[in-house]
DNA sequence: GGTCTACTAAACACGC
DNA sequence: TGCGTGTTTAGTAGAC
């Protein structure tokens, strides 16, 4: 009983694992909050060490400052003589949404006026507000200047204190406070330049191109809103006492972004806010589209539609267009919750690009892998159409028409239920309704190879889908993969739960099955050890289990190779998933069902499964041909 | 339609 | 007594 639990903490331990990159998140912040809730104060009770890390911090901070200002005196320097970045004005700009570019606080660049003043978009009254804007920037530059001047003499004078005075608790206090201090400066230049480029995108008067690196852009990836900025600022914050920390909430609020799902719930919910995603906030739609109606009706813009202010989770009704524009100003201004809706938004955007990129990538995988392998003009769109259509999910304005999905009247893909084929997944194994009869190794007595469940390995893992194994192929399996060639009952019952989410439930039903074949064939075989029972498989039973059908039943083999084989059952899952998965496109990833990300991969997998599948029975079938050659 | 096979469910016994 | 383990039986369903 004890080892059982003891191994479900392990599972629940990977499930964590297999759970989003937030797990970082969550231990970072837990670290964070670990070192506030010590209850100790480090700036009293502050070490040598903690005094020469708070310095070397302060003197990185300094010289992120130091880069900061250099990069924006160039900027400035340059902004006479510069010359427009390449761009056709004919040719539509392509604007990020601004729901992503006002995540990313920058000071206005020489580039982007320039930019704006070749679009001829704004009138004189905008200009001189934005000349305007622009020179309480470059004072505010100014000050920052002056301010880490200040702070660089502080840091000499202190480092020489402390060389000749050793150490005193005042001192180092009064070291942590000025670097918190300096720390806020900076962090308000960002903020001041993030609401004044925010400003600017609000009025229509600024617009980002993401194809231009000189442009907004660049300065984000040069540290304008520097990662070592952030991270420093995690270094500092857990530094420093709670109080100080919690004291400086704007502070916290822009900076400690992997914190603010745990440190604000009721931002994290935006997240689980179904209008969130029904709005249509998903800014990795079809960016193009929405900036280009934002140019071409002026009175259009991305977070306004249908009269109704499209903010995540915000769907106030605004009458006009003005109207939206004033509760835009006065309802998302820039403070804590839309700063932190922002954020939120921004990991969603990163969330799903991260997965386009994947799918992305495996497609290209795929399109070369079967273009390098098939000869067959006609075997190569099949499983390409397949992924298409999964991408098309995902953003439709980058589909091709090539790539729709298939109508049901397309021949390549009739809607026929699956009644045979080697490792199919089905609908009603994609959705786990039911016992059901898909035999993979024992039906071709080829029993399955490691490499068989590799394949499938991360798609079994994670998505609760019946493996098409029989329960005596996967308790085979299980004791093959052992050491020892033999495994308790209860290492059984871990390696189905480890390997297969699918057994993740029902465990009453499954293991009784388990136990149950284990009793029933004979191939397993009970065996006292000092650990108690220990089950091995007879591999003479286990071949003897079933009479050898592939190489005598050439309509078997025939069915193998057809490309009912391997298409039907690809399409039906495909179309079965796309009918039934269209909802839980992404809400389900978190619940363990199967997303259409995970339906690529199996399908994929599945495909290169069966592919493989039958080029190990080439022998017997048809020598010399490849599986789409012999369809 | 018969047979084989696998799966599910359940009952029961045994040991800890 | 409860739970895990092991065995056995019955019913059902898919594949051949």
């Amino acid at each position: 009983m004890m080892q059982e639990s003891g191994t479900e903490a392990k599972s629940n331990g990977s499930a964590i694992q297999n759970g989003s990159g937030g797990s970082n998140h969550l231990l970072e912040c837990g670290s964070l909050r670990e070192g506030r809730s010590n209850g100790e104060t480090p700036a009293v009770d502050i070490g040598a060490a903690d005094l020469a890390h708070a310095q070397q911090q302060q003197q990185q901070a300094l010289q992120v400052a130091r880069q900061l200002l250099l990069q924006q005196q160039q900027q400035q320097q340059q902004v006479s003589g510069l010359k427009s970045p390449k761009r056709n004005d004919k040719q539509p700009a392509l604007q990020v949404p601004v729901s992503v570019a006002m995540m990313t606080p920058q000071v206005i660049t020489p580039q982007q006026m320039q930019q704006i003043l070749q679009q001829q978009v704004l009138s004189p009254q905008q200009l001189q507000v934005l000349l305007q804007q622009q020179q309480a920037l470059m004072l505010q530059q100014q000050q920052l200047q002056e301010f880490y001047k200040k702070q660089q003499e502080q840091l000499q004078l202190q480092l020489l204190q402390q060389q000749h005075a050793g150490k005193q608790p005042k001192e180092q206090q009064q070291v942590a406070t000025q670097q918190l201090a300096f720390q806020q400066q900076l962090l308000q230049m960002q903020q001041l330049q993030q609401q004044h480029l925010l400003s600017l995108q609000r009025q229509g008067l600024l617009t980002i191109q993401p194809g231009q690196p000189a442009l907004p852009l660049q300065p984000l990836a040069q540290g304008m809103i520097p990662t070592e900025l952030q991270q420093l600022w995690k270094e500092v914050t857990s530094a420093h006492t709670a109080e100080e920390t919690t004291g400086n909430n704007h502070s916290s609020l822009d900076l400690t972004t992997t914190c603010v799902s745990s440190s604000a719930p009721s931002k994290t919910s935006l997240i689980m806010n179904p209008h969130a995603s029904t709005n249509g906030q998903l800014s990795v739609h079809t960016p193009k589209r929405e900036s280009l109606s934002h140019e071409e009706h002026p009175h259009s813009h991305p977070l306004y539609g249908h009269g109704v202010c499209k903010w995540p989770g915000c769907e106030a009704v605004c009458e006009d267009f003005q109207s939206f524009l004033k509760h835009l100003n006065s309802e998302h201004a820039l403070d804590d919750r839309s700063t932190a809706q922002c954020r939120v938004q921004m990991q969603v955007v990163q969330q799903l690009e991260l997965q386009l990129a994947k799918d992305k990538e495996r497609l290209q995988a795929m399109m070369t892998h079967l273009h390098v392998k098939s000869t067959e003009p006609k075997a190569a769109p099949q499983p390409l159409n397949l992924v298409s259509s999964v991408t098309l999910s995902k953003s439709a304005s980058e589909a091709s028409p090539q790539s729709l999905p298939h109508t049901p009247t397309t021949p390549t893909a009739p809607l026929t239920p699956v009644t045979q084929g080697p490792s199919v997944i089905t609908t009603t194994s994609m959705h786990t309704v039911g016992p059901i009869r898909r035999r993979y190794s024992d039906k071709y007595n080829v029993p399955i190879s490691s490499a068989d469940i590799a394949q499938n390995q991360e798609f079994y893992k994670n998505a609760e889908v019946r493996p098409p194994f029989t329960y005596a192929s996967l308790i085979r399996q299980a004791i093959l993969e052992s050491p020892e060639k033999q495994l308790t009952l209860n290492e059984i019952y871990n390696w189905f739960t480890r390997m297969f989410a699918y057994f993740r439930r029902n465990a009453a039903t499954w293991k009784n099955a388990v136990r149950h074949n284990l009793s029933l064939h004979k191939c397993f075989v009970r065996v006292e050890n000092v650990k108690g029972a220990v089950w091995t498989v007879d591999e003479v039973e286990f071949q003897k289990r079933r009479p050898q059908k592939i190489s005598g039943n050439p309509s078997l083999i025939k069915n193998m190779q057809s490309s009912h084989a391997y298409c039907t059952p690809l399409n039906a899952a495909l179309q079965a998933s796309m009918a039934e998965n269209s909802i839980p496109l992404y809400t389900t990833a978190s619940m363990g069902n199967p997303t259409l990300g995970n339906l690529a991969s199996a399908i994929r997998e599945e495909l290169n499964g069966a592919m493989e599948h039958t080029n190990s029975n080439e022998s017997d079938s048809s020598p010399g041909r490849s599986p789409m050659q012999a369809v």
